[in-house]
DNA sequence: CTGAAAGCGCTTACAG
DNA sequence: CTGAAAGCGCTTACAG
């Protein structure tokens, strides 16, 4: 039951453990095509799997990458991960998942692991002031990229971003052009830079045409769970609005459905759009009005721009800035 | 910028490497405190981050596992895949993701990366006929349990499922309870051995009240998209129907859009039935009616299991069955 | 065209 | 109470 090696094939082969390694690594110019034979037949033979620990250790290569991210279980970060394990698996690497809740504690943990792990690269998609963690990376000089979430301090580093105040700004201005007035906002977690950012463009585009209102404001945590939260309690605190712009799809979901449950009709009563363009939000009834993130490109592009950054080539823009843009649907 | 290793610690605390090692893996009962101290605070100094491919090269386990499962989009899964990093981040073990799209081919690549990369043991969820990566998985004895889907051939190995055929039997006995007769029924791709489960509990169940009309049977593929289209189909085709059981969530939701776009008000016209409970079934609008799989429970009993295998521990037992339940919602 | 030897960073019997 | 040495399975300069 003894594992086959490499020392097993070169026994077989009747060849040295050099030659084995050399063929294996596609080094073998120099070897003679009937060593190179007698290697491929031993291999075969002997049903060898190489043996990848060993061999990061002594190349110091892992061909595995971290991904860290608040939760798989969100649409939002499991089609970014599936687009980075795609394009990461085509390159040849792996990738060890790792679900923060949000928790800085928990992603310091991780980042540890990873290290340990001699990770070739780190995906981060920070749930918070992550500065800590980011430190760390940078302290074992660990490549990486940040995706989605900007975090102050790393401004120089590489990443991947959302033009969010952009995005809101142009769901505000389609809103304001249908003649909505009373626009309620619900933001996302003010711990989190793009919460902000997307309130940000809400706030400057009411402004615009001074119609902001801070009683129209709420906040809440990107979950459905949230959405149907913060739209049970304003609907108790406000009278009137005709439209609802949430920070994300989750909560646009579970708002829309308080509202039907408390008898508005969506769209014709009150207007809804969300953010991301989630799979699913093309397919409840009515389809949710959305900000579309391009999220399968910008996971793709993230673990290209790694991958980049561990070949250390040159010239890599560090910082990459995708513009959402509105998908009309039926909510608004 | 020479990465600190045990030596370097040795070096500074003034001991040997072996006093090291033993301090850090707590088998110090024989080394004095003030070794220890030393030790520690060299440690420290040195921002000493361990170096896991060496240990596992070393030491022949790698505290990783692979989790290998067709879409990690798919809610299902990713619930299931977070329930298994959960409880595998509890115990110390990393979860490296292998999305397969129910490909075969692609399950043999992923088993065998995972296998060079000495992963301590495989989650596996089967696209299909994945005979050959099991035998590969087993003739190298790598510990794996299987989960959600059953492989022929492999009843003799450890494995995590849901009585598939009760569950959809349970279904089918409320819907006529509840007057219904013309129950259409929507099977899941016929490579996948749940589909025929479930396929199974419906058609025994009709059978039993001599109800069964396989004019009444339709087959997809466990996706929205595929839902829709089935949809679209059979209500070309079949002019009377007062109930539609999906052999999954995803399926329903797009088979009930299709219905609501084409007018049928779900469940006064046509009653709607799920399977599996993802956490967006409850959050359309009408709710779904489904049968109800323990998921995240199955998820964290899955990697409970495997790891009393890689610590072989005595009898535990091979195939673990559970009971799925109906949850009775707004749509039928 | 091929091999002996050192090294990657750990652990672990064994010796003292 | 502690250390020298061999070994895990590879790669890679170097030599011939």
């Amino acid at each position: 039951m003894k594992k086959v090696t490499i020392s097993d094939i070169a026994k077989v082969a009747g060849v040295s453990k050099t030659t084995v390694s050399m063929v294996f690594n596609k080094k073998d110019e120099s070897i003679s095509d009937e060593t190179r034979e007698k290697i491929y037949k031993a291999a075969k033979e002997l049903n060898y799997i190489p043996n990848f620990v060993a061999k990061s250790l002594a190349t110091n290569k892992s061909f595995s990458i971290g991904i860290i991210l608040p939760d798989i279980t969100n649409p939002f970060f499991s089609e970014m991960a599936r687009a980075i394990e795609d394009e990461a698996n085509f390159s040849g690497y792996n990738v060890i998942l790792c679900n923060t809740d949000n928790s800085v504690k928990k992603e310091e943990k991780y980042v540890r692991l990873l290290i340990s792990k001699q990770v070739d690269g780190i995906i981060f998609i920070a749930g918070g002031e992550s500065k800590k963690s980011l430190n760390l990376i940078k302290d074992n000089h660990v490549p990486f990229v940040l995706v989605d979430r900007y975090i102050e301090g790393f401004e120089n580093f590489y990443g991947v971003f959302c033009r969010n105040y952009e995005g809101v700004a142009e769901g505000v201005e389609y809103l304001l052009n249908n003649g909505k007035r009373k626009i309620v906002f619900v933001k996302g977690p003010h711990e989190v830079e793009i919460s902000k950012q997307r309130f940000e463009g809400y706030r400057d585009t009411m402004n615009k045409y001074g119609l902001y209102d801070e009683n129209y404001v709420f906040e809440s945590d990107f979950t459905i769970d949230g959405g149907k939260r913060v739209t049970e309690e304003f609907l108790k605190d406000i009278d009137k609005f005709d439209a609802i712009f949430y920070s994300n799809d989750l909560m646009a979901l579970g708002g829309i459905k308080v509202l039907l449950r408390s008898g508005y009709n969506v769209p014709k009563d009150v207007s809804v759009i969300g953010f991301d363009n989630i799979k699913i939000s093309e397919f409840i009834e009515p389809e949710l009005t959305t900000i579309a993130q391009p999220i399968y490109e910008m996971g793709k592009d993230s673990f290209k721009i790694l991958l980049r950054v561990i070949n250390e080539e040159e010239d890599v823009e560090k910082v990459h800035y995708y513009t959402p843009k509105l998908i009309i649907r039926g909510t608004a």
